[in-house]
DNA sequence: ATTATCTATAGATCTATAGATAATGC
DNA sequence: ATTATCTATAGATCTATAGATAATGC
Protein backbone atom coordinates (compact mmCIF):
# COMPACT_ATOMS: atom_id res chain seq x y z
CA UNK A 1 0.00 0.00 0.00
CA UNK A 2 2.49 2.52 -0.60
CA UNK A 3 0.26 5.74 -1.29
CA UNK A 4 2.32 8.28 -4.09
CA UNK A 5 3.71 10.70 -1.57
CA UNK A 6 3.55 14.18 -2.85
CA UNK A 7 5.67 16.73 -1.33
CA UNK A 8 5.89 20.14 -1.87
CA UNK A 9 7.09 20.95 -5.53
CA UNK A 10 5.92 20.59 -9.41
CA UNK A 11 5.19 17.37 -9.42
CA UNK A 12 7.56 14.78 -11.98
CA UNK A 13 6.91 14.26 -15.83
CA UNK A 14 6.94 10.96 -15.00
CA UNK A 15 3.81 10.91 -12.55
CA UNK A 16 5.55 8.65 -10.00
CA UNK A 17 7.55 10.03 -7.71
CA UNK A 18 9.65 6.19 -7.31
CA UNK A 19 9.75 6.51 -3.63
CA UNK A 20 9.52 8.78 -0.29
CA UNK A 21 13.34 8.78 -0.72
CA UNK A 22 15.07 12.40 -0.88
CA UNK A 23 15.78 13.40 -4.56
CA UNK A 24 19.30 14.31 -3.78
CA UNK A 25 20.17 10.90 -2.27
CA UNK A 26 18.28 9.34 -5.42
CA UNK A 27 20.50 11.20 -7.66
CA UNK A 28 23.40 10.22 -5.62
CA UNK A 29 22.85 6.29 -5.74
CA UNK A 30 22.23 6.85 -9.57
CA UNK A 31 25.51 8.61 -10.13
CA UNK A 32 27.15 6.54 -8.28
CA UNK A 33 26.19 3.04 -10.12
CA UNK A 34 26.70 4.94 -13.45
CA UNK A 35 29.87 6.51 -12.56
CA UNK A 36 31.24 3.06 -11.54
CA UNK A 37 29.52 1.19 -14.53
CA UNK A 38 30.72 3.64 -17.20
CA UNK A 39 32.86 5.70 -16.12
CA UNK A 40 32.86 9.47 -14.96
CA UNK A 41 33.26 11.24 -18.49
CA UNK A 42 31.35 8.03 -19.92
CA UNK A 43 27.88 8.91 -17.49
CA UNK A 44 26.35 12.48 -18.91
CA UNK A 45 24.16 14.26 -16.48
CA UNK A 46 21.08 13.46 -18.46
CA UNK A 47 21.50 9.61 -18.07
CA UNK A 48 21.51 10.63 -14.19
CA UNK A 49 18.36 12.52 -14.44
CA UNK A 50 16.39 9.89 -16.52
CA UNK A 51 17.83 7.30 -14.01
CA UNK A 52 15.73 9.21 -11.44
CA UNK A 53 13.25 9.74 -13.60
CA UNK A 54 13.20 13.45 -13.76
CA UNK A 55 14.69 15.88 -16.44
CA UNK A 56 18.47 16.74 -17.04
CA UNK A 57 17.86 20.29 -15.78
CA UNK A 58 16.20 19.47 -12.47
CA UNK A 59 19.64 18.21 -11.33
CA UNK A 60 21.01 20.96 -11.00
CA UNK A 61 18.08 22.44 -8.36
CA UNK A 62 20.31 19.82 -6.21
CA UNK A 63 23.54 20.48 -7.48
CA UNK A 64 25.70 22.85 -8.82
CA UNK A 65 27.03 20.08 -11.69
CA UNK A 66 28.47 17.09 -12.08
CA UNK A 67 31.29 17.79 -10.42
CA UNK A 68 29.57 18.12 -6.96
CA UNK A 69 27.97 15.18 -7.10
CA UNK A 70 31.21 13.66 -7.45
CA UNK A 71 32.52 15.08 -4.82
CA UNK A 72 29.62 13.81 -2.73
CA UNK A 73 30.04 10.39 -3.54
CA UNK A 74 34.21 10.97 -2.31
CA UNK A 75 33.09 12.26 0.77
CA UNK A 76 30.59 9.64 1.26
CA UNK A 77 32.92 7.26 0.57
CA UNK A 78 36.37 8.32 1.92
CA UNK A 79 35.15 9.12 5.28
CA UNK A 80 34.34 5.64 7.05
CA UNK A 81 38.01 4.32 6.25
CA UNK A 82 39.97 7.07 7.97
CA UNK A 83 37.50 7.79 10.80
CA UNK A 84 38.34 4.07 11.80
CA UNK A 85 42.05 3.92 11.34
CA UNK A 86 42.26 6.28 14.21
CA UNK A 87 39.83 4.25 16.30
CA UNK A 88 41.66 1.08 15.90
CA UNK A 89 44.60 2.42 16.37
CA UNK A 90 43.44 3.63 19.76
CA UNK A 91 41.47 1.05 20.58
CA UNK A 92 44.18 -1.77 20.01
CA UNK A 93 46.74 -2.46 22.82
CA UNK A 94 50.26 -3.42 21.30
CA UNK A 95 50.13 -6.57 22.87
CA UNK A 96 49.76 -8.74 19.50
CA UNK A 97 51.16 -6.14 16.89
CA UNK A 98 49.61 -8.43 13.69
CA UNK A 99 46.35 -8.21 15.26
CA UNK A 100 46.36 -4.15 14.27
CA UNK A 101 46.80 -4.91 11.07
CA UNK A 102 44.71 -7.64 10.31
CA UNK A 103 42.01 -5.65 12.49
CA UNK A 104 42.30 -2.58 9.49
CA UNK A 105 42.57 -4.82 6.96
CA UNK A 106 39.15 -6.62 7.89
CA UNK A 107 37.23 -3.37 8.55
CA UNK A 108 38.79 -1.98 5.21
CA UNK A 109 37.55 -4.88 3.68
CA UNK A 110 34.07 -4.51 5.23
CA UNK A 111 33.71 -1.00 3.79
CA UNK A 112 34.92 -1.83 0.60
CA UNK A 113 32.55 -4.35 0.67
CA UNK A 114 29.44 -2.69 1.99
CA UNK A 115 30.23 0.56 -0.15
CA UNK A 116 27.20 1.21 -2.46
CA UNK A 117 27.70 0.05 -6.38
CA UNK A 118 31.23 -0.97 -5.96
CA UNK A 119 32.02 2.29 -5.46
CA UNK A 120 35.93 2.48 -4.34
CA UNK A 121 36.37 1.86 -7.86
CA UNK A 122 36.11 5.47 -8.22
CA UNK A 123 39.84 6.48 -7.67
CA UNK A 124 41.02 4.44 -9.39
CA UNK A 125 39.45 5.99 -12.43
CA UNK A 126 41.72 8.67 -14.12
CA UNK A 127 39.15 11.16 -14.99
CA UNK A 128 38.13 11.32 -10.99
CA UNK A 129 41.83 11.59 -10.45
CA UNK A 130 42.11 14.89 -12.24
CA UNK A 131 39.35 16.23 -11.10
CA UNK A 132 39.60 19.52 -9.25
CA UNK A 133 37.18 17.80 -6.35
CA UNK A 134 40.01 14.67 -6.03
CA UNK A 135 42.69 16.79 -4.73
CA UNK A 136 40.82 17.41 -1.21
CA UNK A 137 41.39 13.79 -0.88
CA UNK A 138 44.81 12.76 -1.54
CA UNK A 139 45.80 14.00 1.80
CA UNK A 140 43.46 11.56 3.38
CA UNK A 141 44.59 8.33 1.10
CA UNK A 142 48.25 9.19 1.50
CA UNK A 143 47.10 9.01 5.97
CA UNK A 144 46.36 5.63 5.15
CA UNK A 145 48.92 4.33 2.96
CA UNK A 146 51.23 5.43 5.90
CA UNK A 147 49.02 3.84 7.79
CA UNK A 148 49.02 0.57 6.22
CA UNK A 149 52.99 0.94 5.90
CA UNK A 150 53.60 1.47 9.20
CA UNK A 151 51.46 -1.36 10.72
CA UNK A 152 52.88 -3.62 8.32
CA UNK A 153 56.75 -2.25 8.92
CA UNK A 154 56.07 -3.17 12.60
CA UNK A 155 55.49 -6.64 11.87
CA UNK A 156 57.27 -7.70 8.73
CA UNK A 157 59.99 -10.44 8.85
CA UNK A 158 63.85 -9.50 7.47
CA UNK A 159 63.55 -10.63 3.76
CA UNK A 160 60.58 -8.42 3.47
CA UNK A 161 61.71 -5.17 5.99
CA UNK A 162 64.79 -5.83 3.43
CA UNK A 163 62.94 -5.97 0.21
CA UNK A 164 60.41 -3.38 0.49
CA UNK A 165 60.44 0.42 1.46
CA UNK A 166 57.74 1.11 4.61
CA UNK A 167 55.58 3.63 1.71
CA UNK A 168 55.78 0.36 -0.86
CA UNK A 169 54.47 -1.99 1.86
CA UNK A 170 52.15 0.37 2.70
CA UNK A 171 50.74 0.55 -1.09
CA UNK A 172 50.89 -3.34 -1.74
CA UNK A 173 48.70 -3.95 1.57
CA UNK A 174 45.94 -1.65 0.02
CA UNK A 175 46.56 -3.22 -2.98
CA UNK A 176 45.91 -6.68 -1.73
CA UNK A 177 42.92 -5.13 -0.12
CA UNK A 178 41.17 -3.12 -3.21
CA UNK A 179 41.09 -7.37 -4.27
CA UNK A 180 37.45 -6.68 -3.07
CA UNK A 181 37.06 -4.18 -5.89
CA UNK A 182 38.10 -6.49 -8.10
CA UNK A 183 36.02 -9.27 -7.13
CA UNK A 184 32.92 -6.88 -6.80
CA UNK A 185 33.71 -5.94 -10.07
CA UNK A 186 33.19 -9.45 -11.38
CA UNK A 187 29.87 -9.32 -9.86
CA UNK A 188 30.63 -11.61 -7.19
CA UNK A 189 29.40 -10.46 -3.25
CA UNK A 190 32.31 -11.03 -0.57
CA UNK A 191 31.61 -13.05 2.61
CA UNK A 192 33.08 -13.16 5.35
CA UNK A 193 35.12 -15.75 5.10
CA UNK A 194 36.56 -14.25 2.32
CA UNK A 195 36.98 -10.84 4.35
CA UNK A 196 39.26 -13.47 6.75
CA UNK A 197 40.81 -14.28 4.04
CA UNK A 198 42.08 -10.99 2.86
CA UNK A 199 43.33 -9.67 6.05
CA UNK A 200 45.16 -13.27 6.82
CA UNK A 201 46.87 -12.48 3.26
CA UNK A 202 47.94 -8.68 4.33
CA UNK A 203 49.58 -10.74 7.38
CA UNK A 204 51.23 -13.67 5.08
CA UNK A 205 52.33 -10.61 2.73
CA UNK A 206 54.67 -9.02 5.71
CA UNK A 207 55.95 -12.47 6.30
CA UNK A 208 54.05 -13.30 9.05
CA UNK A 209 53.61 -17.13 9.89
CA UNK A 210 50.94 -19.09 9.79
CA UNK A 211 50.52 -19.55 13.90
CA UNK A 212 50.47 -15.84 14.29
CA UNK A 213 48.24 -15.26 11.72
CA UNK A 214 45.69 -17.78 13.34
CA UNK A 215 46.53 -16.01 16.80
CA UNK A 216 45.78 -12.47 15.17
CA UNK A 217 42.36 -13.78 13.38
CA UNK A 218 40.82 -15.51 16.46
CA UNK A 219 41.66 -12.50 18.82
CA UNK A 220 40.21 -10.09 16.34
CA UNK A 221 36.83 -11.09 16.74
CA UNK A 222 36.08 -9.43 20.19
CA UNK A 223 37.81 -6.35 19.55
CA UNK A 224 35.91 -6.63 15.91
CA UNK A 225 32.25 -5.93 17.67
CA UNK A 226 33.33 -2.91 19.36
CA UNK A 227 34.44 -0.92 16.58
CA UNK A 228 31.45 -2.27 14.67
CA UNK A 229 29.51 1.49 15.15
CA UNK A 230 28.73 2.13 11.68
CA UNK A 231 28.77 5.94 11.10
CA UNK A 232 24.72 7.00 10.56
CA UNK A 233 25.46 8.67 7.58
CA UNK A 234 27.46 5.76 6.00
CA UNK A 235 24.63 3.34 7.11
CA UNK A 236 22.08 5.35 5.56
CA UNK A 237 23.15 5.36 2.45
CA UNK A 238 23.77 1.97 2.19
CA UNK A 239 20.17 1.16 3.33
CA UNK A 240 19.24 3.36 0.61
CA UNK A 241 20.57 1.33 -1.89
CA UNK A 242 18.11 -1.42 -2.09
CA UNK A 243 15.15 0.76 -2.39
CA UNK A 244 12.45 1.27 0.86
CA UNK A 245 13.48 -1.54 3.00
CA UNK B 1 70.52 17.51 -37.91
CA UNK B 2 67.64 15.94 -38.67
CA UNK B 3 66.45 16.92 -42.24
CA UNK B 4 62.86 17.04 -42.24
CA UNK B 5 61.65 14.11 -44.05
CA UNK B 6 58.82 14.60 -46.43
CA UNK B 7 57.09 11.61 -47.38
CA UNK B 8 54.48 11.36 -50.21
CA UNK B 9 51.25 12.71 -48.81
CA UNK B 10 50.23 16.90 -48.84
CA UNK B 11 52.32 18.18 -45.67
CA UNK B 12 50.87 18.57 -41.87
CA UNK B 13 49.95 22.29 -41.71
CA UNK B 14 51.89 22.27 -38.50
CA UNK B 15 54.87 22.07 -41.17
CA UNK B 16 57.55 19.74 -39.20
CA UNK B 17 56.50 16.61 -39.16
CA UNK B 18 58.27 15.17 -36.13
CA UNK B 19 59.66 12.29 -36.67
CA UNK B 20 60.16 9.61 -39.18
CA UNK B 21 58.12 7.54 -37.28
CA UNK B 22 54.98 6.25 -39.22
CA UNK B 23 51.81 8.22 -37.94
CA UNK B 24 49.71 5.43 -37.29
CA UNK B 25 52.52 4.64 -34.30
CA UNK B 26 52.49 8.48 -32.97
CA UNK B 27 48.52 8.20 -32.69
CA UNK B 28 48.94 4.99 -30.67
CA UNK B 29 51.21 6.55 -28.53
CA UNK B 30 49.49 9.63 -27.76
CA UNK B 31 46.69 8.11 -27.12
CA UNK B 32 48.17 5.38 -25.07
CA UNK B 33 49.05 8.00 -22.77
CA UNK B 34 45.80 10.21 -23.14
CA UNK B 35 43.84 7.61 -22.16
CA UNK B 36 45.58 6.65 -19.14
CA UNK B 37 46.08 9.92 -17.76
CA UNK B 38 42.97 10.66 -18.57
CA UNK B 39 40.48 8.02 -19.06
CA UNK B 40 38.98 6.98 -22.76
CA UNK B 41 35.72 8.40 -22.73
CA UNK B 42 37.73 11.59 -21.03
CA UNK B 43 39.74 11.95 -24.40
CA UNK B 44 38.36 13.42 -27.36
CA UNK B 45 39.88 12.83 -30.92
CA UNK B 46 40.67 16.43 -31.33
CA UNK B 47 43.04 16.04 -28.05
CA UNK B 48 44.90 13.12 -29.51
CA UNK B 49 45.17 14.67 -32.83
CA UNK B 50 46.58 17.94 -31.61
CA UNK B 51 49.24 16.13 -29.72
CA UNK B 52 50.37 14.46 -32.71
CA UNK B 53 50.16 17.71 -34.65
CA UNK B 54 48.19 16.96 -36.88
CA UNK B 55 43.90 17.43 -37.48
CA UNK B 56 41.30 15.76 -35.98
CA UNK B 57 39.74 14.60 -39.30
CA UNK B 58 43.20 13.07 -39.91
CA UNK B 59 43.10 10.26 -37.42
CA UNK B 60 40.36 8.61 -39.49
CA UNK B 61 43.13 7.83 -42.36
CA UNK B 62 44.42 5.90 -40.58
CA UNK B 63 41.77 4.01 -38.03
CA UNK B 64 38.05 4.12 -38.50
CA UNK B 65 37.36 5.89 -35.42
CA UNK B 66 38.30 5.89 -31.45
CA UNK B 67 37.26 2.53 -30.78
CA UNK B 68 39.70 1.21 -33.35
CA UNK B 69 42.37 2.92 -31.84
CA UNK B 70 41.59 1.27 -28.04
CA UNK B 71 41.23 -1.89 -29.81
CA UNK B 72 44.87 -1.79 -31.18
CA UNK B 73 45.93 -0.76 -27.66
CA UNK B 74 44.45 -3.71 -26.64
CA UNK B 75 46.15 -5.94 -28.21
CA UNK B 76 49.42 -4.77 -28.30
CA UNK B 77 49.26 -5.15 -24.40
CA UNK B 78 47.62 -8.36 -24.29
CA UNK B 79 49.62 -10.28 -26.18
CA UNK B 80 53.27 -10.14 -24.63
CA UNK B 81 51.10 -11.61 -20.94
CA UNK B 82 49.37 -14.42 -23.01
CA UNK B 83 52.51 -15.71 -25.02
CA UNK B 84 54.51 -15.96 -21.99
CA UNK B 85 52.55 -17.96 -19.76
CA UNK B 86 52.69 -20.70 -22.24
CA UNK B 87 56.45 -19.90 -22.86
CA UNK B 88 56.58 -20.45 -18.69
CA UNK B 89 54.89 -23.53 -18.99
CA UNK B 90 56.56 -25.47 -21.46
CA UNK B 91 60.55 -24.02 -19.85
CA UNK B 92 59.74 -24.66 -16.54
CA UNK B 93 60.63 -28.42 -15.38
CA UNK B 94 57.89 -28.77 -11.94
CA UNK B 95 61.09 -29.94 -10.03
CA UNK B 96 60.39 -26.36 -7.89
CA UNK B 97 56.92 -25.44 -8.56
CA UNK B 98 57.66 -22.36 -6.72
CA UNK B 99 59.48 -21.64 -9.39
CA UNK B 100 57.09 -21.56 -12.23
CA UNK B 101 54.81 -19.28 -9.92
CA UNK B 102 57.61 -16.89 -9.57
CA UNK B 103 58.64 -16.56 -12.95
CA UNK B 104 55.16 -16.09 -14.31
CA UNK B 105 54.73 -13.08 -11.74
CA UNK B 106 58.58 -12.07 -12.52
CA UNK B 107 57.73 -11.84 -16.23
CA UNK B 108 54.13 -10.18 -15.84
CA UNK B 109 55.98 -7.48 -13.84
CA UNK B 110 58.23 -6.61 -16.63
CA UNK B 111 55.90 -6.68 -19.15
CA UNK B 112 53.53 -4.08 -16.72
CA UNK B 113 56.51 -2.17 -15.94
CA UNK B 114 57.99 -1.80 -19.42
CA UNK B 115 54.42 -1.29 -20.81
CA UNK B 116 54.39 2.22 -22.68
CA UNK B 117 52.38 4.79 -20.56
CA UNK B 118 51.55 2.89 -18.17
CA UNK B 119 48.75 0.71 -20.77
CA UNK B 120 48.11 -1.81 -18.15
CA UNK B 121 45.69 0.69 -16.66
CA UNK B 122 43.30 0.20 -19.62
CA UNK B 123 41.45 -3.19 -18.55
CA UNK B 124 40.50 -1.40 -15.38
CA UNK B 125 38.39 1.12 -16.66
CA UNK B 126 34.90 0.78 -16.82
CA UNK B 127 34.08 2.56 -19.87
CA UNK B 128 36.92 -0.11 -21.81
CA UNK B 129 35.80 -3.14 -20.18
CA UNK B 130 32.03 -1.73 -21.38
CA UNK B 131 33.34 -1.03 -25.15
CA UNK B 132 32.70 -3.90 -28.01
CA UNK B 133 36.22 -4.11 -28.46
CA UNK B 134 37.30 -5.48 -24.57
CA UNK B 135 34.61 -8.67 -24.96
CA UNK B 136 37.44 -9.92 -27.66
CA UNK B 137 40.27 -9.90 -24.44
CA UNK B 138 38.04 -11.57 -21.92
CA UNK B 139 38.77 -14.97 -22.62
CA UNK B 140 42.51 -14.22 -22.62
CA UNK B 141 42.47 -12.74 -19.36
CA UNK B 142 40.06 -15.33 -17.67
CA UNK B 143 43.35 -17.56 -19.06
CA UNK B 144 45.67 -15.35 -17.31
CA UNK B 145 43.42 -15.46 -13.95
CA UNK B 146 43.65 -19.35 -14.39
CA UNK B 147 47.04 -19.78 -14.83
CA UNK B 148 47.88 -17.59 -11.93
CA UNK B 149 44.93 -19.89 -9.84
CA UNK B 150 46.26 -23.46 -10.86
CA UNK B 151 50.27 -22.13 -10.04
CA UNK B 152 48.89 -21.05 -7.13
CA UNK B 153 46.57 -23.85 -5.59
CA UNK B 154 49.71 -25.84 -6.60
CA UNK B 155 52.44 -24.49 -3.87
CA UNK B 156 49.36 -23.16 -1.66
CA UNK B 157 49.84 -24.44 1.89
CA UNK B 158 46.77 -25.84 3.78
CA UNK B 159 45.51 -22.45 5.49
CA UNK B 160 45.42 -20.48 1.93
CA UNK B 161 43.82 -24.08 0.17
CA UNK B 162 41.05 -23.85 2.61
CA UNK B 163 40.28 -20.11 2.61
CA UNK B 164 40.49 -19.11 -0.80
CA UNK B 165 39.61 -21.02 -4.32
CA UNK B 166 41.71 -21.57 -7.34
CA UNK B 167 40.00 -18.79 -9.30
CA UNK B 168 40.01 -16.38 -6.06
CA UNK B 169 43.42 -17.25 -5.68
CA UNK B 170 44.14 -16.55 -9.30
CA UNK B 171 42.68 -12.86 -8.92
CA UNK B 172 44.45 -12.06 -5.58
CA UNK B 173 47.73 -13.01 -7.51
CA UNK B 174 47.04 -11.04 -10.43
CA UNK B 175 46.07 -8.31 -7.69
CA UNK B 176 49.64 -8.70 -6.29
CA UNK B 177 51.07 -8.40 -9.69
CA UNK B 178 49.36 -5.09 -10.62
CA UNK B 179 50.64 -3.10 -7.57
CA UNK B 180 53.16 -2.66 -10.69
CA UNK B 181 50.28 -0.21 -12.36
CA UNK B 182 49.73 1.38 -8.85
CA UNK B 183 53.31 2.21 -8.43
CA UNK B 184 53.88 3.82 -11.71
CA UNK B 185 50.84 5.44 -11.16
CA UNK B 186 52.02 7.43 -8.82
CA UNK B 187 55.14 8.38 -11.07
CA UNK B 188 57.72 6.54 -9.61
CA UNK B 189 59.61 3.77 -12.02
CA UNK B 190 59.70 0.34 -11.22
CA UNK B 191 63.55 -1.37 -10.74
CA UNK B 192 64.35 -5.03 -10.54
CA UNK B 193 64.54 -5.70 -7.14
CA UNK B 194 61.15 -4.23 -6.77
CA UNK B 195 59.87 -6.88 -9.48
CA UNK B 196 61.75 -9.21 -7.34
CA UNK B 197 60.18 -8.82 -4.18
CA UNK B 198 56.54 -8.73 -5.90
CA UNK B 199 57.01 -12.18 -7.47
CA UNK B 200 58.44 -12.84 -3.86
CA UNK B 201 55.13 -11.68 -2.66
CA UNK B 202 53.01 -13.75 -4.59
CA UNK B 203 54.80 -17.06 -2.91
CA UNK B 204 54.08 -15.30 0.45
CA UNK B 205 50.51 -15.03 -0.39
CA UNK B 206 50.17 -18.90 -1.11
CA UNK B 207 52.11 -19.53 1.81
CA UNK B 208 55.51 -20.30 0.87
CA UNK B 209 58.01 -20.13 3.52
CA UNK B 210 60.96 -17.91 3.40
CA UNK B 211 63.68 -20.99 2.66
CA UNK B 212 61.61 -22.03 -0.56
CA UNK B 213 61.11 -18.42 -1.45
CA UNK B 214 64.67 -17.83 -1.34
CA UNK B 215 65.31 -20.84 -3.40
CA UNK B 216 62.71 -19.75 -6.31
CA UNK B 217 64.45 -16.57 -6.64
CA UNK B 218 67.87 -18.03 -7.10
CA UNK B 219 67.04 -20.64 -9.18
CA UNK B 220 64.52 -18.11 -11.12
CA UNK B 221 67.31 -16.06 -12.97
CA UNK B 222 68.87 -18.72 -15.25
CA UNK B 223 65.22 -19.21 -16.77
CA UNK B 224 64.66 -15.32 -17.15
CA UNK B 225 67.77 -15.32 -19.60
CA UNK B 226 65.77 -17.99 -21.63
CA UNK B 227 62.78 -16.61 -21.63
CA UNK B 228 63.75 -12.99 -22.16
CA UNK B 229 63.33 -13.17 -26.24
CA UNK B 230 60.87 -10.13 -25.61
CA UNK B 231 58.79 -9.98 -29.08
CA UNK B 232 59.64 -7.65 -31.64
CA UNK B 233 56.29 -6.07 -32.21
CA UNK B 234 56.52 -5.18 -28.48
CA UNK B 235 59.84 -4.23 -28.34
CA UNK B 236 59.54 -1.69 -31.35
CA UNK B 237 56.56 -0.42 -29.43
CA UNK B 238 57.70 0.30 -26.28
CA UNK B 239 61.46 2.28 -28.04
CA UNK B 240 59.04 4.54 -29.62
CA UNK B 241 57.77 5.75 -26.57
CA UNK B 242 61.32 7.84 -25.68
CA UNK B 243 61.40 9.53 -29.66
CA UNK B 244 64.18 8.15 -31.72
CA UNK B 245 66.77 6.74 -29.87
C1' DA C 1 48.36 7.59 -59.54
C1' DT C 2 48.95 7.16 -54.82
C1' DT C 3 49.45 8.81 -50.32
C1' DA C 4 48.63 11.53 -46.35
C1' DT C 5 47.15 15.24 -45.11
C1' DC C 6 43.93 19.41 -45.16
C1' DT C 7 39.27 22.34 -44.77
C1' DA C 8 34.56 22.44 -43.92
C1' DT C 9 30.69 20.76 -41.91
C1' DA C 10 26.58 17.83 -40.57
C1' DG C 11 24.38 15.96 -36.85
C1' DA C 12 24.47 14.48 -32.40
C1' DT C 13 25.54 15.15 -28.29
C1' DC C 14 26.49 17.50 -23.58
C1' DT C 15 26.50 21.04 -19.64
C1' DA C 16 24.48 24.70 -17.59
C1' DT C 17 21.28 28.73 -17.28
C1' DA C 18 16.82 31.35 -17.60
C1' DG C 19 12.48 31.54 -16.61
C1' DA C 20 7.76 29.20 -16.20
C1' DT C 21 4.76 26.21 -13.48
C1' DA C 22 2.42 23.10 -10.29
C1' DA C 23 2.42 21.47 -6.04
C1' DT C 24 2.39 22.44 -0.66
C1' DG C 25 1.96 25.33 3.45
C1' DC C 26 1.22 29.55 5.88
C1' DA D 1 5.82 32.22 -0.31
C1' DT D 2 8.45 28.30 -0.86
C1' DT D 3 9.78 24.21 -3.02
C1' DA D 4 10.89 21.14 -6.63
C1' DT D 5 10.14 20.38 -10.65
C1' DC D 6 9.37 21.57 -15.74
C1' DT D 7 10.36 23.52 -20.79
C1' DA D 8 13.37 25.69 -23.83
C1' DT D 9 17.65 26.81 -25.30
C1' DA D 10 22.45 28.81 -25.77
C1' DG D 11 26.91 27.63 -26.57
C1' DA D 12 30.34 24.41 -26.57
C1' DT D 13 31.73 20.43 -27.57
C1' DC D 14 32.51 15.80 -30.09
C1' DT D 15 32.61 12.09 -33.86
C1' DA D 16 32.68 11.05 -38.39
C1' DT D 17 32.18 12.01 -43.43
C1' DA D 18 32.85 14.46 -47.95
C1' DG D 19 35.70 16.27 -50.86
C1' DA D 20 39.92 19.28 -51.89
C1' DT D 21 44.93 19.55 -52.03
C1' DA D 22 49.95 19.08 -51.81
C1' DA D 23 53.38 16.12 -51.65
C1' DT D 24 55.94 11.77 -53.84
C1' DG D 25 56.74 8.28 -57.42
C1' DC D 26 56.02 6.09 -61.75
Amino acid sequence: MTTIQMGPGRPRHTGSRSSERPAREEILDHAARLFVERGFSGTSTREIAEACGIRQASLYYHFTGKDDILAELLHLSVRPSLDKVEKIEAECAPDIPERTLYLLALIDVNTLTMAPHNIGKLYRMPDVRNSRVFQEFKPALQELNAAYGRLGAEIANEAVAAAISVNQLGGLLIQVVEVVIRIRSGGCDVVTSQAHAIAATCLRVCGVPENRIALAAATAEDVMTVLDATPRSVKTFITNENGTH
